[in-house]
DNA sequence: TTCGAACCGATAGTCAACTATTAGATCGTA
DNA sequence: TACGATCTAATAGTTGACTATCGGTTCGAA
């Protein structure tokens, strides 16, 4: 799926099953059929598999530009940051609310664990700035790793999943497991 | 499902039925045919889905079993405990350790931290008090309450699931985590 | 021991995911 | 612009989850 070596009608179809694709997962409890897809996009169920061989990867790709859209800012935002506990909270309230938020997307993801462990990989060396300055700072733990990172917030997003409770309630238990990357005092 | 109103060849029914499921779904990747299922166990396809309505529900039946013979006894363990917080990390390991080793079960479950927190909550009273004398040692935060218990451990069964770390790291994971559950000290 | 309710297997059918094939349209390079 | 590689729609078929039905069997209470 490199858009640069693809032909241009090609590239085209992608783009607009990903559109369709977010539309029809994202409406209702997340069962839209893959035929349903493929005529809102305006293409043949034929070119849908091909671009995308099973649901769970069409799933993945939209999942994708969602990540790029909403998430990646907030990653930016913390590579540059001072390496606050604030900053690493302040991204993983934004991991988890959008998970919870695409639910019905994510239903038909499979394993999102490892597909946002993956989205979140290329960061690793600016994680490992961002844990250094922190550690430096005395405001993270000395054994924490940017390699860390991704594996913390791919376990927060799944666990938010998880969680019946509200805006607050998700916030607090946030919060205390992630205390637990502080420095012990004791 | 209630075994007690329930007619004997009925009941002998349903517990072929679970055994076959567990070999089934535990075999391979998960992708056991329900067919099969109701040939293992000696029965009816159409007996399987009067008992089960549906893939996830069966699961969740083997899951259940599963859960009483392997999680039940610990939880009686730290229901007695002192509300060290050293019992209480021993559970979640114990928790995620069966979680991950039942991934090809757990991919027919659906949700995977309902059906944990379902199962815990009648637990909620132990917890309460394990919790209570946790604080009244000061090894557990004083915010915490009996009810956080099953949620925490739903939501760390769901996170151990996406990690492809090994057993130490794993377990790396979940002190770091399981740390915030401490009082703050500074 | 009887008899109705509960349970059973068999079967036929629907629906959606997914595979495979093919003839034809279109892109982009030479 | 010509032409081959790439892309396309249409279509037919397979598989497995799930529903519905029905005549026959078995349980267990009276």
């Amino acid at each position: 799926m490199d858009v640069r070596t693809m032909r241009a009608d090609a590239v085209a179809s992608v783009t607009r099953i990903l559109d369709a694709a977010r539309r029809v997962f994202q409406s209702g409890d997340g069962t839209g059929t893959l035929d349903k897809v493929a005529q809102e996009a305006g293409v043949g169920i034929a070119t849908l598999y091909r671009h995308f061989p099973n649901r769970q990867s069409l799933a993945a790709g939209v999942y994708q530009r969602l990540f790029d859209q909403e998430i990646e800012p907030y990653l930016l935002q913390v590579e540059a940051g001072d390496g606050s506990h604030a900053e690493l909270l302040a991204l993983a309230e934004r991991v988890v609310t959008v998970s919870r938020r695409e639910r019905a997307l994510i239903a038909s993801l499979g394993d999102l664990g490892g597909t946002t462990a993956e989205l979140l990989r290329p960061h690793i060396a600016g994680f490992e700035a961002f844990v250094a300055r922190g550690q430096a700072a005395g405001t993270l733990r000395p054994e924490l790793t940017g390699a860390d990172v991704p594996q913390l917030l791919a376990m927060l997003a799944a666990a938010g999943l998880v969680l019946d409770a509200d805006e607050a309630g998700r916030r607090r238990y946030l919060h205390l497991l992630l205390d637990g990357l502080r420095p012990q005092l004791g």
